[in-house]
DNA sequence: TTGAAAGCGGTACCAT
DNA sequence: ATGGTACCGCTTTCAA
């Protein structure tokens, strides 16, 4: 507390006009300088005395100014309601973000949590950004992409179990997951098939796209489905196992693996014999469920790489002509392990 | 085709001026009139032309433009290195979003992958945010926080592993978690400790900040530890569990419960009895850690609410001059099941 | 009640 | 090789 820090403490954040007044030149000099303007040429002393001054006021450009004045961003949206769970999880966003930042754009994740879908596209739109990518966890409706166009942005890619009108759509439809199951489970003899309905917030609506497929595919050939609610919860795993045998189901598609897990031991202990008594089969090919025993049969879905997708984005924006369309994107292998 | 879209598809973005202009108002009066600003009365007649030429025109403002006059945002700024893995996982940052949403202010989580810390400071330092909460993914030095305080964020708040002078530290000491597992291990007799090491990316900071917990509370004991590293793979947890017996150990940390069940199935596998062979201890209390048999004896570990974390966001931005500090967080218990 | 105008921090054109 | 300056879109005094 002797040398009063104050003067450091207090000044305001140093503006290019500041560099400049210390470098005892122009701001265009200085902008020209920490740009590396090509197009001008500034002698190699002026350089330094401009990079010094810069260095010791500790100066920052001003994002926003510089795209205020540039007329467009580098930024990439992806929008982010929940934090992406299932098949976009963790690795797929780590990829797109690495992916996006080579190719020199500044990705931000925003979270929109608590506004509908045009609301939200409308926020998403201030922050002007040239591209968004949406993964599924918003619902963006056309005129929540035009919003977004209208606004500058060049891109709009969605990544989801529908098409969007006017977006790059790269259409995952679940149904096909529930669809592979179906087969799969009445291929090996079983017809009265159980489907556990998660009760999470975020996998509500693809839990209810993958139970049409499973409908689809399953009951035109005679088959019943039927829906079963669970919660992510032991105790209600061991609730539901209780009364299984009432169900009388010979089969489960349990959504994915973490749910299956939970109900495959919540059986297994009510002393349910898996897959003799009732077969149980997940989705995601997690590692975690082949150490279970018996292994467990699971759908592995395949996902577009966030390297992919990335490109994609690029593409679109440096063509923002190109007629945004429809894209199928999602394949689905059953990969049988022991529980089936 | 024949109704040439070309009018709405090439006219640029609108802004306030051109809301003024069809409204045949000033730009001041659109202002004030879309800000709801109260220090000024408007007519109602023009206040409702005014927000019919919004609509009209699909007008959104400008962030930017808003910020840079207004000479701050509401941005806080999450710096994402990597998807966060481990104890800070999904549904903590989902909360810290929403409760900082409801604060009214605007989360953008930075990706800054491929930057060092000094560089990746200089980065976020460029959106002007008015806080950056760093979860511990990035490494931030002091010198960071004094450039990111210098360009004018209000508060930076760290949650990890170590102090951090000039922001608010929340210091969570991963050698804690080590500590309890020593602790407890030494307690039922085991004297030969393994702990993996993941060979995962974001986890080697973590990982062996634990391991010196358990060196710590463990050797002046007279117990040895041992490091063993381990990638998150079936087949390496084979082999691993196939030279296991010559390791001559007691007892395995796991890291988390994820290694701690692949690792245990591996040497169930390989026919190594747990515990008694060999006692296996993971951390973080997942659920998918009950379902093993034997149950999975496990570390919980005490975080922070989102919440709270919000909380003390609103509280360092609001009140600047208070003077940021240390504060210890992290409390972990061991809880034990049958693996142990 | 409304409008004119200054200015936030950069960039880039046009002079010099 | 550099400097002057207009302008990006928006807010906010100050005047009318």
């Amino acid at each position: 507390m002797s040398q009063t820090p104050r003067q450091s403490a207090e000044r305001s954040v140093p503006t290019s006009a500041d560099v400049a007044r210390l470098a005892g030149v122009s701001r265009a000099t200085v902008s020209y300088v920490l740009n590396n303007t090509s197009a001008v040429r500034i002698s190699e002393p002026t350089r330094r005395r401009v990079r010094e001054a810069a260095e010791e006021l500790g100066y920052v450009p001003h994002a926003a100014a510089r795209s205020l004045r540039a007329g467009h961003s580098r930024i990439v949206l992806l929008p982010t309601a929940h934090i992406p769970v299932g098949p976009l999880c963790g690795r797929f966003i780590d990829e797109l973000q690495w992916a996006l930042r080579r190719l020199d754009y500044t990705v931000v994740q925003y979270g929109s949590l608590g506004l509908d879908g045009d609301a939200a596209a409308r926020a998403w739109a201030e922050l002007r950004p040239v591209a968004v990518v949406s993964l599924g966890e918003t619902a963006l409706s056309p005129r929540g992409v035009g919003v977004l166009k209208r606004s500058g942005a060049k891109a709009v890619l969605t990544l989801g179990p529908q098409y969007v009108q006017g977006a790059h759509s790269l259409v995952m439809d679940q149904r096909q997951v529930g669809a592979r199951v179906a087969e799969h489970l009445l291929d090996r003899g079983h017809r009265r098939i159980g489907v556990i309905m998660p009760e999470e917030q975020g996998l509500v609506l693809s839990s209810e796209r993958r139970l049409a497929g499973v409908r689809e595919s399953a009951e035109p050939l005679g088959a019943t489905v039927r829906p079963i609610p669970l919660a992510y919860d032991e105790g209600a795993a061991e609730a539901l196992a209780g009364r299984w045998r009432d169900l009388g189901l010979d089969a489960v598609y349990a959504y994915n693996d973490e749910y299956a897990m939970l109900l495959m031991r919540a059986l297994q202990d009510a002393g349910i014999g898996i897959p003799d008594e009732t077969a149980v089969i997940g989705a995601d090919d997690r590692l975690l469920g082949r150490l279970l025993r018996p292994r467990l049969s699971t759908v592995r879905i395949d996902m577009v790489t966030g390297q992919h997708l990335a490109e994609l984005v690029d593409r679109a924006v440096r063509d923002p002509g190109g007629i945004p369309g429809r894209q199928e994107l999602m394949g689905a292998q059953v990969v049988r392990r022991e529980s089936t």
